[in-house]
DNA sequence: CATGAATGAGAGTTCATTCAT
DNA sequence: GATGAATGAACTCTCATTCAT
């Protein structure tokens, strides 16, 4: 595939990810897509099959941007957890609207299918990320934990939750703080 | 509505509620549930005009069972709360699927429309009752929390990350015990 | 057909008459009488078959009251073919709608099967009775006029121009009466 | 839209018509279009909406043709009339059926929604050409008329009447020949 | 007789997908 | 490669008509 090809793709990714945004995986149509990024109907096809492809590509451009890791290397454990959590913040709050609901459909939709699903990669990492950090900071004294490996998980369902509230039903910045201050207080941190 | 004509409603719902369970809520057709309860095409339009009354339907048929609050007079509040997150662990659990991306669906596709969405007062009211339960605990002095209204709260985003999970990536009995064990940890007691 | 029976048959017409008033006749679905008279689908069907039968029992109706020729003993033919006229100017502006359009719609559905229409009958009838109307003011000279069937033919074809007008593109109560008067001109009357 | 295109529509529409003609408006199914044209379900939605659009774009085309006003620059406003009364004879006694009965469902449909109808347009420039040619008639002294405005209007609706009565009950050459005579006289002009 | 629940045929409409240009 | 017209399968919804009660 050309330089030329790869831009087309990328452009069409990115027209697809905003009509994703707006209404969830299932509800979008090939025809949804084709309209969004002013393409052909026939174009589309010669890059992506379907929009299950479609999303896929998505998702992949999406972990690029989003699984950057926080990293401040003269931060202490809680600064660095506090910072991640602070950019899930904003991933929850997201006014366009983030993807979660739309990768609950597709991965309920390819459940049976796919087993080493990518979202559950992400998943384990995540928490293996945390739990690490939660480890970290209870040997420098930082937290009080007795079970890093509980509290990291805890702290991505909590976010799960979140994010799907937040699509749903609805949730202030206000809620998101005061959750990010009580999940700090659990691991005995207090946020000035 | 004659005694019959409920009747037969009632199975409508009840076949509506096992195609909901395995195809959530977008992906659901009339077709589907008219070929699920065995019922002619136009048979199924004098109950429910579209998907979206059925699956209303079915959600209110869901709360009557679900939103029974846990009882039991001579159990301190810790033993409740541990009783209702069993109850819950059995939701989430569940093997022919629960509801809960179908509802996220159904939520996410009427946000901007209703305000007033079931869904959220079924959300406020749980988050009340826990934090009753929570601040009963504290001064009872089975529990030990500074902040029983996030407490509560992040009980239930922990477990909407936890049903949202279960229903994509799974999640095994044994972690929802530990998430469990970890919740009444942090509010200072102990499962034996 | 008891008498109760030929009472319930009546309201139905009475109702359907209404329907065809608002809707024509091609547009008109057993559905729609049904829930104008308030009876049950099946008891429907033991009186009409079909809007087609319907249809028909309400001309017969109307007709019954329509026909009645305008006999006024003591009249002259002029003065008669006046009150004809304004008869007809009524019905032309019935604000509820006429029948004609429906009439058209019957008749052209109907056109190659019955060959003794009723309303061919009807028309027939009425050009012979403004014919002899014509012919006797002429003989009376009241009115002049070289082809009296040829007048009265174009005095019926007005009518029906005009009616269909009204349903259609509308049509003035001033309208209709200078046609009134235009055709009265022509007989060589004027109206004072 | 491109000129293969408008080929295609213009071969959709011609097909169309003859459906209009042989069921009138009302009758009319998308599926009678797509039948009659050989074309494919969706792609007749290509082009045309619902049989609304259609029988619009059927209209358009058929004024297109009819509205050639009768020109003849070295006769006089009697023969240009006769002349006008011979293609409407033309268009009365049209064997496929003319589509009188079509415009009619389709104008009653209407009524509400569209106060512009071309319809009316149609209407009234009729009726002011013919006034027009009656008045010239007139101030030539070919023709006597006091009213030369409602001779016009009662052409025209003695026509309307002729068309629909042609489409419903019939009508021979004869009785328009004669029609068109008896108008004719009325105007103080003798057929040869 | 009367009811109205139930059936199924058929109309309207949308889209994924193909293919000639 | 790229286009967009064309196809047909699939879905929604409405009604005429029947039939058990």
């Amino acid at each position: 595939m050309g330089d030329k090809s790869l831009q087309k793709k990328n452009r069409i990714v990115e027209a697809a990810r905003e009509v994703f945004y707006q209404n969830g995986y299932r509800a979008v149509t090939m025809k949804d897509i084709v309209e969004a990024c002013g393409i052909s109907r026939g174009g589309l096809y010669l890059y992506f099959a379907n929009t299950k492809e479609l999303f896929e590509a998505v998702l992949e451009q999406e972990n690029q941007t989003v699984l950057k890791a926080p990293a401040a290397k003269d931060a202490n454990p809680g600064e660095i957890l506090l910072m991640y959590l602070d950019e899930q913040k904003k991933e929850i709050l997201k006014k366009k609207g983030n993807l979660s609901i739309a990768i609950y459909e597709y991965m309920f939709e390819n459940k049976l299918s796919d087993n080493d699903l990518p979202a559950k990669k992400h998943f384990v990492e995540t928490v293996k990320m945390l739990e690490q950090l939660i480890a970290d900071g209870v040997a420098q004294e930082w937290m009080v934990c007795e079970s890093p490996s509980e509290a990291a998980r805890n702290i991505v369902y909590t976010l799960e939750g979140l994010k799907v509230t937040a699509q749903t039903i609805g949730v202030s910045a206000k809620t998101v703080d005061s959750q990010i201050a009580y999940i700090m207080g659990t691991l005995g941190m207090v946020i000035k």
